[in-house]
DNA sequence: ATCACGCTGTGCAATATTTCACAACTCAAG
DNA sequence: CTTGAGTTGTGAAATATTGCACAGCGTGAT
């Protein structure tokens, strides 16, 4: 029994955080059951991938019958969620923090964005979205008082760097990162950075190189 | 000489965007020749790996001086980029869509939103930023007007998959998708969603399993 | 009861991607 | 000129990820 435990992999972490939203969807249409070939198309993977990521949350398939949806949300919910609803910091509230703000917070079962930070004394203490904006200095405070271990950072990208130490250095755990700048980082935090830019490069890349 | 070409990989091409964007910086401050063990810091990866990336944009570096950046930056391009500047088409001005707009339209290089879509008819004709809104009629008209071959797509989830194949129908090659729906293709078409719900809930699981 | 069918779980093969490691080269200093 | 430090380009090894294929099982039809 080595220190290594069983990690699972970070792409099988996002492929179960589609299954499970697809899953949601299922559910609610009144269907109770679904076979690993129908979950494999919403991951373009095919239908053995899809049972390897559902053994990794404890195996439930039944031959012939397939998944049964309900079971297979709990158990994914059991990997991915905490105990408790998880409490999100956005740092940055300009256009695209307003839109994450927006869509991130409530109306989400097992988490939210609880507060938002700038560094605009102009937005100090507005109300945006549902949800207050603190300054800079206030982040302290809330991430100890929230519990708050995992921050979108929507910064400009000259201060993302500094920013994101910031938050390590007040305990943040995971970052998920808009600026596109890369994060470095020594200590065992969590840092996803989403790309826009260089996602739309490869889009328009491939928009001549396919076919 | 078979017909599959020497094709760079789609890992390759981002990283390949992400080391231009960081190389018209260090250019911007004066600097011009750059180690691959620099460039390897900025997409968390080996200097090998970036010696390897930039190998398929045919080779430039010299032994014990590096890579000449604006030789790089120009060898990048011819990559990346088309002859002429790329006319994007945004689908859906809502939240997400409007940030996107201001973000990406105007001010690059190589590629702009020149028109944005919507179904709503309170957004037709209005200007949003810089960009006028047409109807979804106008569509077919626009994308050969403007030669338009890439499409960022940020409706709602309900209507993703449709829209998706309305590009697709009308001659677009690559699509940006945001929301969260996989799309499903037969065609050659070029598809990336950036699930952003799945990257945070990734960073959620992540800051409870690191270290 | 038996059989055929279709699905799951999984060992193993196949790919894809990353890293290692080292020969070859450049340059500056002595 | 020679040496040494430091870098590139790249074959080969190492990993990571995916796909194949089949045994075994549950189910429904006969
Ligand atoms: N808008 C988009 O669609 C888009 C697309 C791709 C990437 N991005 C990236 O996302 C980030 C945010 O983009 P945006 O369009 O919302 O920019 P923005 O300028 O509209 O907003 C930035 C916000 O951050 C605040 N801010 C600046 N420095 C800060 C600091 N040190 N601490 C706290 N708050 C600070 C500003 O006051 C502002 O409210 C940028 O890094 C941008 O490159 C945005
Ligand atoms: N806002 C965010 O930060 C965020 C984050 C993650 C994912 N997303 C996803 O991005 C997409 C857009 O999000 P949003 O917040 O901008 O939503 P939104 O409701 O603010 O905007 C949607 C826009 O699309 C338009 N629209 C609806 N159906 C359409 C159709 N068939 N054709 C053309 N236009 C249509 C609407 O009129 C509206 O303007 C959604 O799929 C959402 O799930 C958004």
């Amino acid at each position: 029994m080595t220190r290594k435990e069983n990690r699972i992999s970070e792409k099988t972490i996002e492929r179960l955080s589609v299954y499970r939203r697809y899953l949601k969807d299922l559910n609610k249409k009144g269907k109770d059951r679904v076979y690993s070939h129908e979950l494999s198309q919403i991951v373009s993977g095919t239908a053995a991938q899809v049972r390897r990521d559902l053994m990794e949350v404890g195996c439930n398939g039944c031959s012939s019958k397939g998944y049964e949806i309900s079971l297979l949300i709990k158990e994914i919910s059991k990997v991915l969620d905490c105990s408790k609803k998880e409490n999100i910091a956005l740092i940055g509230v300009g256009n695209l923090g307003r839109a994450l703000l927006g869509y991130f917070s409530g109306a989400r079962d097992n988490y939210d964005i609880v507060a938002a930070f700038d560094n605009d004394p102009a937005k100090y203490n507005r109300i945006i979205c549902g949800r207050r904006c603190y300054s800079m200095e206030q982040l302290p405070n809330m991430i100890d008082e929230l519990k708050i271990s995992t921050a979108i950072l929507a910064v400009p990208a000259e201060s993302a760097e500094k920013e994101a130490q910031n938050l390590i250095d007040k305990g943040i755990k995971a970052i998920l990162n808009f600026a596109p700048r890369h994060i470095t980082t020594g200590s065992g935090v969590f840092i996803e950075t989403l790309d826009m830019t260089s996602a739309l490069e490869k889009a328009i890349y491939f928009s001549r190189k396919n076919t």
